[in-house]
DNA sequence: CCAAAAGTGTTCGATTTACACCCATGC
DNA sequence: GCATGGGTGTAAATCGAACACTTTTGG
């Protein structure tokens, strides 16, 4: 049956793609390298890379990940599988297999050109379409992903420091839907999920706007998923 | 930079992993393959098989479905991609990546060995382990987006036949969550749903159990999304 | 004092849950 | 008749959206 001899079948290119996603300035943006060769010689992609001989895909993800954001520490931050896009003819040149991840960082340092020739930089998340190759929908499904996923897990918290406001934690929620949420009836659901954030012991407090009254500071707790979930606003426009 | 030539990297093998889940007699059943070969020379492992040059992961993962079920149309199964398992070891003889899929099929006719030697046989969800390779995990990985995915798609009604009661949709839900669920109830939410499930047009009915009352017999809707999901009742041993 | 942001309380209606009850069929 | 499974009704508890209100800060 199947014949596992080395090269019997054309071999594939296997490499990652990454979407990094953080949160500057109110606005989603992602990591973009540009591409400096043909094809697609000036269009913006998604940063990614081999997988080398001994790694595994995840493994690969976070070397590139370090590589292209060149921080020092990349250990704690939310690293994810997506899927993998297989189309034969997704790269004109050779047939590469890409296993997708999504990123979510907390801060944006501006990237620090690692090991990798190209300059990483943030972009808005709607600017600078088209991308090469099928990095639209890549970008498109890891943001999909999100956010559905901030609905019934604690992932929000990936996008805040290691200490934040739930009014911070909110705006996650906010921005990457595209809604207005109710703050407090936000915040009486974060709370009274066990699990989701726990008060920074010291009690400490900081100040958001300028303005205002000092807000609670919190940690991400140590729970992974919502229960019950914290729904996204149904669209206008039903079906009534 | 990245040096596109061909074979400058080691290549890998790129394969397809079917979990080919359906309900038997009320309990999950796995289709799975005796293994005739070393490794793993008798234990049984999931269906699967090499991606070939002109083909994505989706198309091989659908032609393995046809081969190994020896199902004349598989066009109409679900057929959904799971995730990428790329560890270096988990082949001992080469580096294979595997793209995972699951399957969902309504009945469960006994495979008719296809193109492959191997012959292939349902098995109930619990049996076999431990299987070949990773196999395991990716057992469980789909065993769980599944169940997860009950909550908030339609995708119950994958495991149903074209035409069925919505008792027997019910037996789904309760025989992967494990749990029982109140009739009256979850007839109520799958019926407010709009586009969940609609009634044959005739407004035929079957009898489930050779005896009781004909239930009223439904299709598939075309909704593919559940709001508002139906959720897993919450295991005992809350925290409260 | 005013504006701004955090935090608390309260109301009202929708949703969920649990259970009682009726209907149609085979034996 | 009675067991079995399908289908309907309903009251109580719970949840969630909406919004008024108080608190704490900077100007």
């Amino acid at each position: 049956m199947r014949g596992y001899v080395k090269y019997a079948f054309e071999p594939f290119a296997v490499t990652v793609d990454l979407a990094v996603l953080t949160l500057r300035a109110g606005a989603l943006h992602v990591l973009l390298v540009e591409r400096g060769q043909e094809p697609y010689l000036g269009h913006w992609a998604l940063p990614g890379g081999f997988v080398l001989p001994d790694e595994s895909a995840e493994t690969a993800a976070r070397r590139e990940l370090a590589e292209e954001t060149g921080l020092a520490d990349v250990s704690g931050l939310h690293l994810e599988q997506l899927r993998t896009y297989s189309e034969p003819d997704r790269d004109p040149r050779m047939r590469v297999v890409s296993v997708a991840f999504a990123a979510l960082l907390p801060d944006a340092p501006e990237p620090r050109g690692g090991g990798d020739a190209a300059q990483a930089r943030w972009l808005p998340y709607d600017g600078a379409r088209p991308l090469a190759f099928d990095h639209d929908r890549i970008l498109a499904d890891a943001q999909d992903r999100v956010g559905a996923k901030l609905e019934y897990t604690c992932l929000a918290t990936a996008f805040c420091p290691p200490e934040f406001t739930l009014g911070e934690l909110q705006q996650v929620y906010e921005t990457v839907w595209g809604t207005g949420l109710d703050r407090p009836n936000f915040r009486r659901k974060v709370l009274a999920t066990p699990g989701f954030v726990e008060p920074v012991p010291g009690g400490g407090a900081r100040l958001t706007g300028g303005r205002g009254k000092p807000a609670a500071l919190y940690r991400a707790g140590t729970a992974t998923t919502l229960h019950p979930p914290l729904l996204r606003p149904p669209r206008e426009g039903r079906s009534a």
